[in-house]
RNA sequence: CGGGGCGUGGCGCAGCCUGGUAGCGCACCUGCUUUGGGAGCAGGGCGUCGCUGGUUCAAAUCCAGUCGCCCCGACCA
């Protein structure tokens, strides 16, 4: 029995000063969670409720692939992850024990469980195999940020799938795919999933499960065609540039005094930024340098350009360009190049182009890449709004959160940690291995992101803390009260979980308070309802309000209740 | 890692520039009234002013250091 006069639900009228994000706001309003310190967050009853229904919605869906529930430590010996080569990882947690043994926290359990598989499974008859947990995560993030949606501290659910081979993975990672659809679907989440990058520590194959919301981290690029990626990741035919200048038999060098960055050569010259070529000096794995080119009026993305080289890449610092690149900074172009050049494929075919020439004092045009200079050709750009999807439609792209991934990892960490089996011959074979992650706050904090209004939260019914939130308007001893005593024993024997606002305070806080807690249903049992022999029912999204005869009160009310979104 | 901001009762803030023994709204407690949209009146409780050190007769206020928290960017296996 939950009765508010019992409870710990700590609403406030005013959100800490400090928040910014809606679901950060309102889940510390609502008295869902409470910070302990940067990134570091407590669930009371009532949060923690929403992460228990997520938690189960996934639960029922991994075991309906038959894949099974276990549970690994975070406390983990070093020497595990000194084997799998991720012990450098900055936002591990490192730490010893008393005797000086070297330990760290686990920001995820590849490691573990490649470790058990390693010695459990010996033959290929043991496979294929998924397993999984919810089980805490640490990450010594950087910046943890709006409330509970990027922590130091967070429980995920992590599974991990392992096979004889790329084909068996394959419908592992179908199966996994399937289940991660249903489990968003039953969750009542605006969601897609997006190709994602796969990161540089191998891997073959990415999605992410995008909820679609203001305080989200990540821009997605999508199009009514059904194009929908991580512009980490996304491609997509530019726009076309208005105004190009004519082509020139060959570069032609004009004075331009100064003029360093793109407004102040476009505005020299009077040309589009599009018919510059942006010239930018990047290091390869810290030593190589690489002039990178992109259109004047197009941004490089170090994802894309580092997956195209299959190497990490950075901006080359100042000292850097004069050394190795022996080009002044902003005056630098691609025609005498001292470096290797690559340009990206929105450049291929221009002509007229406007480039550095490697002088302060002057620029080139009628630049032609491929005439002028050879380079090597990728698709490094980043994918802007308004661009072409490969099917045609026009792109756009919004904000979402990240709230599950799914990656096939290969042998990415059956090879360090040596799992393998023997196949059918005899042989040898390394297990390929899949992961897949969903962070059920992020779940909950997605939906008071999505369907938030001016009162407050808004559940869809599936995560809700309880199904219906019963006021009544009568104090000790009074009939309302006893009249909702009843009706909350009714709905409970109708299998609904109902939160009962029992508090002798003002019906206007009541209300005010159950709408910032946003459970999909309200029960009124007041005075005044009663004299009609009804109660009144409010849709928590929408807020429609209407009666409900007292007679059969519970049963009409978990009846509307299973119709609700 | 770069940039910016903030630490004063549970929450939101004022006071700091110009040093003089801490205040407002909400919340909380008691009583009476009120009871279908955050109610009224009266009374009351709660503060090492983040911490340490310095200047001074005197520090929330000035100086130095330090810790914590937030935001933007970078990063995010």
């Amino acid at each position: 029995m939950t009765r508010l006069s019992n409870y710990l639900l700590p609403t406030e009228k005013e959100a800490p000063a400090d928040a910014e994000a809606v679901s950060h706001r309102l889940m510390v309003r609502a008295g869902l969670v409470r910070q302990l310190g940067a990134g570091m967050w407590t669930y009371l009853p009532a949060g923690w409720r929403v992460h228990r229904r997520v938690e189960q919605i996934i639960r029922e869906e991994m075991d309906a692939i038959g894949c099974h529930e276990m549970l690994m430590p975070v406390l983990q010996p070093a020497e595990l992850w000194r084997t799998s080569g991720r012990y450098a990882i900055e936002e591990l947690f490192k730490l010893q024990d008393r005797r000086g043994a070297e330990m760290v926290l686990a920001m995820s359990h590849e490691e573990a469980l490649t470790f058990h598989m390693a010695r459990e499974v010996r033959s290929y008859r043991d496979l294929p195999l998924m397993l999984y947990h919810f089980q805490v995560k640490e990450r010594d993030e950087p910046r943890p940020r709006a409330g509970i949606l990027r922590t130091r501290e967070f429980i995920m659910k992590d599974a991990y799938s392992f096979d004889r081979d790329e084909e068996s993975l394959a419908i592992s990672y179908d199966a996994q795919t399937r289940a991660y659809d249903r489990i968003f679907d039953r969750s009542g989440l605006e969601w897609y999933s997006v190709e994602s990058d796969v990161g540089m520590m191998g891997g073959f194959g990415a999605h992410e499960y995008m909820a679609p919301c203001a305080a989200g981290e990540n821009d997605v690029a999508l199009s009514g065609a059904g194009y929908a990626a991580n512009v980490e990741v996304a491609a997509a035919t530019p726009q076309p540039v208005v105004g190009m200048p004519g082509p020139l038999e060959s570069p032609e060098a004009v004075e331009t005094p100064g003029a360093q960055t793109i407004a102040e050569v476009t505005g020299q010259l009077g040309v589009p930024a599009g018919a510059l070529i942006k010239a930018l000096p990047i290091l390869v794995a810290d030593e190589e340098p690489l002039l990178v080119l992109v259109r004047g009026d197009h941004r490089l993305n170090e994802i894309k350009l580092a997956n195209a080289l299959g190497r990490p890449v950075r901006a080359a610092g100042e000292d850097e360009l004069e050394r190795l690149f022996r080009a002044p900074a902003g005056f630098i172009g691609p025609v005498g190049s001292h470096v290797p050049v690559l340009a990206d494929e929105a450049l291929k075919g221009q002509t007229g182009m406007v480039a550095g020439a490697n002088d302060p004092e002057r620029h080139l045009r009628g630049v032609e890449p491929g005439r002028d200079f050879e380079p090597r050709w990728a698709d490094v750009r980043t994918v802007e709004a308004g661009d072409t999807c490969p099917a045609g439609a026009e792109i756009r792209i919004e904000p979402a959160i990240e709230v599950a991934n799914i990656f096939k990892l290969g042998t990415r960490y059956s090879e360090p940690l040596g799992a393998t089996y023997l196949d059918e011959g005899g042989n040898e074979q390394l297990v390929w291995m899949g992961s897949y992650g969903i962070g059920p706050a992020r779940i909950a904090a997605a939906a008071v992101e999505q369907f938030a209004d001016g009162q407050g939260i808004s559940w869809p019914r599936a995560i809700a803390p309880f199904d219906i939130e019963l006021v009544t308007l009568g104090k000790e001893g009074e009939e309302a009260r006893q009249v909702a005593d009843r009706l909350y024993e009714e709905l409970a024997a109708e299998g609904a979980e109902v939160l009962y606002d029992d508090r002798d305070i003002n019906p206007g806080g009541k209300f005010a308070d159950a709408e910032l807690l946003g459970c999909p249903l309200r029960l009124t049992v007041g005075k005044r309802g009663i004299e009609s022999g009804e109660a009144e029912v409010q849709i928590r999204r929408g807020q429609r309000k209407s009666a409900l005869a007292l007679d059969g009160a519970a049963k009409a009310a978990v009846e509307l209740w299973r119709g609700l979104p």
